[in-house]
DNA sequence: CCGCGCTGAATCCTATAGGAAACTCACCGG
DNA sequence: CCGGTGAGTTTCCTATAGGATTCAGCGCGG
């Protein structure tokens, strides 16, 4: 049975506790097609510049043109393909250094207004950040173990570590009584995850980033809002150094 | 660089100072859908709720589904509209108060930041905000004398006027050396767009803001960051008065 | 040797058709 | 009186087809 009518309210109510977190989500098949691309254009299996048919990938995902379409105009505003009218869409040019460094800035600017309005955190979102940091740890464990063994298949670790990281900073962001710095921080989510792909960075890193998340909960703990800014933007100053230490702008 | 075919670039060069700012552009059917689809929302002529059915759009645009579909997917993105998944799209509901505090705090929060950016100005940077205070001053006087007739059509001049207030900031931010700060504050253009029609305010306003504007652009004349700072947190904080004094929060 | 025009295939863009799901509303049993 | 049920209609979603445009390759004239 594919669909829940959920026609008796009452008991909606009643189990409210238990599937706030899960509104039963119909999917159409667009937003499958956009997973697929997103994942294609992350791990990094296409050359920027490279043209992205229509007709081609709908042959690829075994799907009509249409849903392709629209997933294309998605992916267009997250600036991951670039679109010619009357030619098609094209892979985005990688970032420059000077890209690179306008995306941290822009970058700093919301994470740091959403510590100041997310601090001191409330004690469901105190638990929601230290679950999330929870998961990061283990992810970045996960990462670790994959590229001791280096069998080329340490994409999925890192796809999971990457998703870990931005979980942590996007619960902030869910906290901080601002949905539009939520919203903003989304659309530059994107070019953050191409600019980490981009820019291959070792094992190490994982390991700064976790002792800098930790050393935000801890600020975050005691509701201390500076010194939990500056824990914040001393992670960021690292994230920047990481980012721009080997970039080849081609 | 990719592929810049720039094959005669002794004429290309040579006619450089005259079509620099006018790129040929070509639209497909669905870039005029959409521009018509904003034009609807922004003007308030479909109320909040209201169902969007993409046959029927197509069946009034004169125009197939497909190109439609893709308007949607634009217009989804910019908040105007949702979309529940195999029931279609709906206009958004109404901003709250809250919402709408929240929107100038994350405006604000762009645009001091864009002013300490773009101060001190290059000449041509100055230039253009020269031109389009100037274009300002001109709509509102449109604005103003389109309200005296009072016959109901003051929406083009009051849609031309908010362009032109829009084009003001964006000016800041397009010389604030980093772009992302202009595509963040673009995606919120929209819903500030739409915050203005909600709360309709009157002739006073317009004064307000043309003398705010040629304060702004007075300091940045100076080239004092910390002074256009000030002028710019003081319109904002106008702009947060005036769109908040009357909000019917429905 | 270089620029130009032509031809063909590939691709984009739009229109149309059909299957599937959701909504409306009358009907009926309790 | 109220909740459940069923057909009918509307709408969404996807697939397919056709016209329009672009691009690559080739031959020709200057």
């Amino acid at each position: 049975m594919t669909q829940t009518p959920d026609s008796s309210s009452t008991r909606a109510t009643a189990l409210r506790g238990r599937l706030d977190e899960a509104p039963i989500e119909r999917r159409a098949l667009r937003d499958g097609v956009y997973d697929k691309l997103l994942e294609l254009l992350l791990e990094g299996g296409v050359q920027p510049g490279q043209s992205l048919s229509i007709d081609g990938l709908a042959r690829d995902l075994g799907v009509s043109p249409t849903p392709v379409r629209e997933a294309m105009v998605q992916l267009e505003h997250t600036g991951l393909v670039t679109r010619a009218a009357l030619k098609g869409y094209r892979v985005a040019p990688p970032l420059t250094r000077e890209r690179m460094a306008e995306l941290v800035d822009a970058r700093s600017l919301l994470e740091l207004a959403a510590v100041r309005g997310a601090i001191p955190l409330t004690d469901n979102g105190l638990l929601h950040l230290k679950a999330a940091h929870a998961d990061h740890v283990v992810a970045a464990a996960e990462v670790k173990e994959s590229q001791s063994q280096d069998d080329g298949t340490e994409w999925p670790a890192l796809r999971r570590y990457y998703d870990a990281d931005w979980a942590f900073h996007r619960t902030l962001f869910e906290h901080c009584h601002n949905s539009y710095l939520l919203q903003l921080a989304q659309s530059l989510s994107p070019q953050v995850h191409r600019m980490r792909q981009s820019a291959g960075h070792g094992v190490t890193d994982v390991d700064l980033a976790v002792a800098e998340h930790a050393a935000i909960l801890r600020a975050a703990t005691t509701g201390d809002v500076e010194a939990t800014v500056e824990q914040m933007r001393s992670h960021l100053e690292g994230v920047r150094q990481r980012s721009l230490a080997d970039s080849a702008d081609a």
